[in-house]
RNA sequence: GGGCGAUUAGCUCAGUUGGUUAGAGCGUCUGGUUUACACCCAGAAGGCCGCAGGUUCGAAUCCUACAUCGCCCACCA
């Protein structure tokens, strides 16, 4: 066997994704194409990751955004600049203690009190290694080019040290301040969460009215005020009951925006807005003289007694109390609640806790101490009927705030906090976007950062959790004068008040203090950790060695564009523009692409939550990475989110599974057909993980890997016929119809793949790629190709331009599909190792190839137009073939009436109407004759004459006729109109013109079916 | 309640600044062992472009209202 008879051999008929992403992924780590260095020769193009949460493995909505970023980033690298993506990971505060306490408590029942800071921030440390590894695994099998050896984690040595310079410049710019806030509490982690951490939940519930006694109510005055509350247990920390200053009024207000409502509100609603209207004045007529009276008490100082608690409160006015709404009255709550808390600051009220952190009452809850929420509310409501001041029960639907961490409710708790102020970062963040430093594309999701961004409202950073990085503030009751003698020549040391304790907050920019860093005095570490976000706030400039100045820094920095999920907007984009201002003076990134979600069947968002997230690996393992991200580029366009229909498919007997709401969760699932067990992606248990995995199907993905197959081929038909391929220069007056129509058309779509990923135009892309791959180079070129190929004299040519394309082809499709062209790539050196319309030498690896650049000059319309004639010509016999069922070896004649220059385009493509549909031509021209017996079409310009003899069906054809003559008659007569009303006048004279010469193409096209009907119903009759 | 997006063939989606007869894949149907590929080839059927108005010579495309679905933000003692 020859060294060529044996690279053939080694060609399986379908392409491998299995060994080539082993070989492939081998290779480039080998030879390190990926690593990235400051190299001032070059532009550099530089990415970093959105890092992923350790909390778990990465799901397709990973895969997209990690295919986005590949493929850009591998196309520049191919277009000549030094491109830098860097890899990383989110420690994810809370959502990765969260997950690790919950295991904990369900595996071994324990909390995190139990095992104590160190133990559990060392599980956690343990998980993370394992996540990491896993989702590092999950990267790389993706095909990714990013430079491992930047690699970084937001809780290492090196994040650490830009979070501590980050925070030691905001304190000692005065923007970090502490004080007591309402935050939503999550008594199960027992931390604040932050608002966009929690969700609300409607449920059902009660309206409970409880009756406060008046104090020594005078004649005429109620004995009782009535609040009501969906939460009673509250009322232990009442501290007033409000009522509107000016009921009156706020009737009036309220009933005349009704009024108006009702007057432009539509049809449908107009009962529903009526009887709200009917209400308020019910309720005005109910209700008004009393609670006019209770904010002339009010006014007047007068209290009220607290039920249970026995404490006296006072009667106040505020416009909280709605005189709509429940009673009119209401009890404030301001430790409890965040309007409350509003008013108690307005009114200048005490706030009571009454709330331990781990969700049980505390000593300011009398009696009631030690319980839980439940129980509190229990025995409080049995007392409060005891005594008579409940006085009704309304079911009512409420919404209840639930932490998206834990799942559980969240309680408004007054804490300490730690605050950024702001009110200037704000601004500099909404500054760039407005001025157009930095872009968002698309371009409508500008305004949702913008709108965030202008609340300006302090950022709470503190969290009240072990996993993290611990906020780097001392505490000390040491005079300032011992400060300034113990940190006396430290630049690095500040402080400043600590209005809540009178003594000193101590701040350190690098190491941590001792405790006993003041001689005789102590220093107490503040205990809580800061938010995920302060710490990936500055992914873009930390990865890249600040708050060093690195040279790294220096020339990769501000980093080209950042590609992420519109979810996180406000919590990360936004942080990182004002961080990265804040910081380095500049810019985090150029431009934000953000892109589509990925949506499961039903329509629903992935999430961890839901279950319904699917594990990359699952997929690529049955279609190979390749076809998953040509499927998700294929599927990203910018306005429509990415809708991903899945099953299981049985590993035993290949039966497709429904993937549901129940299964999809499960970790084992038994084949409905063969009864068989196969595992899942949430495989935990030994003896699950035994059973072979069942891989995740999916349309997209099987349509994407027949793609990289029919590439994989088409490349294999290439390599099978080099043989004795001498490479030169193509000489472009030697090149047929053909050859200068597949690399004119190579051009338009090298130039459209350019322009579309530059532009975050993945879907078109991969479109252009796709058709221009399946429909113009296999079906058409390669096919031609065929009968040249036999023929030595026209062989090399032919060799020359199917390599041409063939090398352009890997080349564009190379940021999209890596692995199938890596792997053709380098197969193709062994058998042409110089290449191209211009030979060259191949590079090593198609990764490191340039780009294509766009020959414009090879653009030929006209010869796109050509033979866009021809293959209207084939497609027309073929279709008369298929209709007259003609046997497939059975060859047919046929003849084109048409002008001489298309005659002479078809007529040097006759060898290919016989290769492609079995046809032998007799004649092109105007002259030719329209046999009596024929299957024939019309198409512009050309009238085609199939001879089908013997075979022909007559009543076949006269039905087809028929409906063609009666389709042409349709756009003719909706032609005339067009042309004889005011378009003709007012439409451009190109268009009309265009019109024109269409409705003339029309008639002449229906004038031949009509004179082949004739022939044909004189044949039919005559027989 | 505020904002954003979607609605096109049975299904999943394209459709560039308004301009010939609205496209693709899957599925369906017909016919195929052509020396790259059955993960393939050739062909066919299938659409009142969500509904109603409007602008225009001309609307899937622009405007208004409505309907349905999804997402984000805010809020309801």
């Amino acid at each position: 066997m020859t060294n060529q008879e044996q690279l053939i051999n080694d060609l399986p008929k379908q392409y491998d994704h299995q060994a080539a992403q082993a070989r492939q992924t081998a290779f480039w780590e080998e030879k390190g194409f990926f690593n990235s260095d400051v190299n001032k020769d070059k532009k550099p193009f530089t990415v970093v990751i959105p890092p992923p949460n350790v909390t778990g493995a990465l799901h397709m909505g990973h895969a997209l955004n990690d295919t986005l970023q590949d493929a850009l980033v591998r196309m520049k690298r191919m277009q000549g600049y030094e491109a830098l993506w860097v890899p990383g990971v989110d420690h994810a505060g809370i959502a990765t203690q969260a997950v690790v306490e919950r295991r904990l408590f369900e595996l071994e029942g324990k909390t995190r009190w139990d095992l104590g800071r160190e133990a559990l921030v060392q599980r956690i440390w343990d998980w993370k290694d394992q996540y990491q590894r896993r989702i590092v695994g999950q990267i790389k099998a993706l095909g990714c080019s990013c430079d491992w050896r930047r690699e970084r984690f937001t809780l290492d040595d090196v994040c650490a040290k830009a979070v501590r310079h980050f925070f030691y410049k905001l304190f000692a710019e005065g923007l970090i301040y502490r004080g007591k806030r309402l935050v939503n509490w999550d008594v199960t982690l027992q931390t604040a969460v932050s608002d966009d951490e929690v969700f609300h939940e409607t449920v059902a519930g009660n309206f409970w009215y409880l009756n406060y006694p008046v104090v020594d109510p005078q004649e005429g005055e109620p004995e009782f005020v009535t609040v009501a509350t969906t939460r009673p247990e509250t009322m232990l920390g009442d501290v007033a009951v409000a009522v509107h200053p000016d009921p009156a009024a706020e009737f009036d207000r309220v009933e005349k925006e009704l009024r108006a409502k009702l007057a432009d509100c539509p049809e449908r609603e107009k009962d529903e807005v009526q009887a709200e209207l009917d209400d308020l004045l019910q309720r005005r007529v109910d209700s008004l003289p009393r609670l006019i009276k209770l904010a002339e008490m009010a006014k007047a100082g007068r209290k009220v007694v607290l039920p249970l608690q026995n404490r006296e409160i006072p009667l106040v006015a505020d416009v909280w109390a709605k005189p709509e709404k429940g009673t009119g009255c209401v009890k404030i709550t301001p430790a409890h609640d965040p309007n409350d808390y509003e008013v108690g600051k307005r009114q200048d009220l005490p706030a009571i806790n009454l709330l331990n952190r781990d969700g049980t009452y505390n000593e300011n809850a009398g009696k009631y101490q030690g319980l839980n929420l439940k129980k509190v509310r229990q025995a409080v409501l049995a007392d409060l009927e005891e005594l008579g001041v409940l006085v009704k029960v309304e079911d009512r639907v409420i919404e209840i705030a639930t932490s998206d961490r834990s799942k559980t409710a969240i309680e408004p708790y007054l804490n300490d906090q730690w605050f950024v102020k702001m009110a200037d970062l704000a601004q500099t963040a909404m500054d760039a976007v407005e001025n157009g430093e930095v872009k968002i594309e698309p371009k409508r999701y500008a305004k949702g950062y913008l709108d965030w961004l202008s609340e300006k409202r302090d950022w709470p950073i503190g969290r009240q959790l072990w996993w993290g990085h611990r906020i780097p503030i001392w505490y000390t009751d040491a005079t300032e004068a011992e400060l300034e003698a113990a940190f006396a020549g430290r630049a690095d040391v500040m402080w400043s008040p600590d209005e809540s304790t009178g003594g000193w907050l101590v701040c350190s920019q690098t190491e941590d203090l001792a405790e006993d860093a003041v001689p005789g005095r102590k220093l107490i570490r503040e205990e809580d950790v800061l938010d995920t976000w302060f710490s990936s706030a500055l992914w873009p400039h930390s990865t890249l060695g600040w708050p060093e100045k690195t040279a790294e820094l220096d020339y990769y920095y501000p980093t080209s564009v950042l590609i992420t999920s519109r979810d996180i907007i406000s919590l990360w984009v936004a942080r990182m523009v004002l961080a990265g201002y804040f910081n380095t003076g500049k810019k985090p990134f150029e431009t934000v692409f953000i892109h589509p979600k990925i949506l499961d069947k039903y329509g629903e968002g992935m999430s961890k939550s839901k279950g319904n997230g699917v594990d990359p690996i699952a997929v690529m393992e049955k279609f190979g990475a390749d076809a998953l991200r040509f499927a998700l580029a294929f599927l990203t366009t910018d306005s429509q989110d990415v809708r991903l229909s899945l099953d299981f498919e049985c590993p035993h007997c290949g039966a497709t599974v429904e993937q549901t709401k129940k299964n999809r969760t499960l970790p084992r699932i038994d084949c409905p057909k063969c009864k068989k067990a196969f595992s899942t992606q949430w495989a935990e248990t030994e003896e699950d993980k035994a059973l072979p995995l069942g891989p995740v199907v999916g349309e997209r993905f099987e349509v994407a890997r027949n793609f990289c197959n029919k590439l994989w081929n088409a490349s294999r038909f290439v390599m099978i016929n080099l043989e004795g391929f001498e490479p030169k220069a193509i000489d472009p007056s030697e090149l047929l119809v053909e050859d200068r129509w597949i690399l004119s058309r190579l051009a338009s779509v090298a130039k459209r793949v350019t322009e579309s990923l530059e532009r975050y135009k993945y879907s078109d892309a991969a479109r252009a790629l796709y058709d221009f791959a399946w429909d113009e180079f296999c079906s058409f070129y390669v096919e031609i190709s065929k009968s040249r190929l036999f023929d030595p004299a026209r062989r090399n040519l032919a060799q020359n331009v199917l390599l041409t394309v063939l090398d352009s082809l890997l080349r564009l499709l190379h940021p999209i599909a890596p692995f199938v062209t890596e792997e053709v790539w380098r197969r193709l050196a062994d058998f042409a190792p110089v290449r191209g319309a211009v030979p060259t030498q191949a590079t090593e690896s198609v990764s490191i190839a340039p780009w294509p650049t766009v020959d414009e000059a090879a653009i030929d319309p006209e010869i796109e137009a050509r033979f866009a004639q021809f293959q209207e010509a084939l497609r027309c016999v073929r279709e008369a073939r298929a209709r007259q069922n003609v046997p497939p070896k059975t060859e047919v004649k046929f003849a084109v009436k048409c002008d001489a220059d298309v005659a002479a385009l078809l007529d040097p493509m006759k060898d290919y109407f016989r290769s492609m549909a079995g046809a032998v031509a007799t004649g092109f021209g105007p002259d030719v004759e329209p046999p009596v017996l024929s299957s024939n079409a019309a198409a512009p310009g050309m009238e085609i004459y199939v001879d089908v003899a013997e075979l022909i069906d007559v009543a076949t054809e006269i039905a087809k006729k028929e409906k063609e003559i009666e389709k042409l008659e349709g756009f003719i007569k909706s032609k005339e109109a067009k042309l004889s009303g005011g378009f003709a006048e007012k439409a451009p004279a190109h268009v009309v013109e265009k019109e024109r010469a269409s409705l003339e193409e029309l008639k002449t096209q229906r004038d031949v079916n009509v004179a082949t009907l004739e022939r044909l119903r004189a044949v039919a009759a005559s027989k």
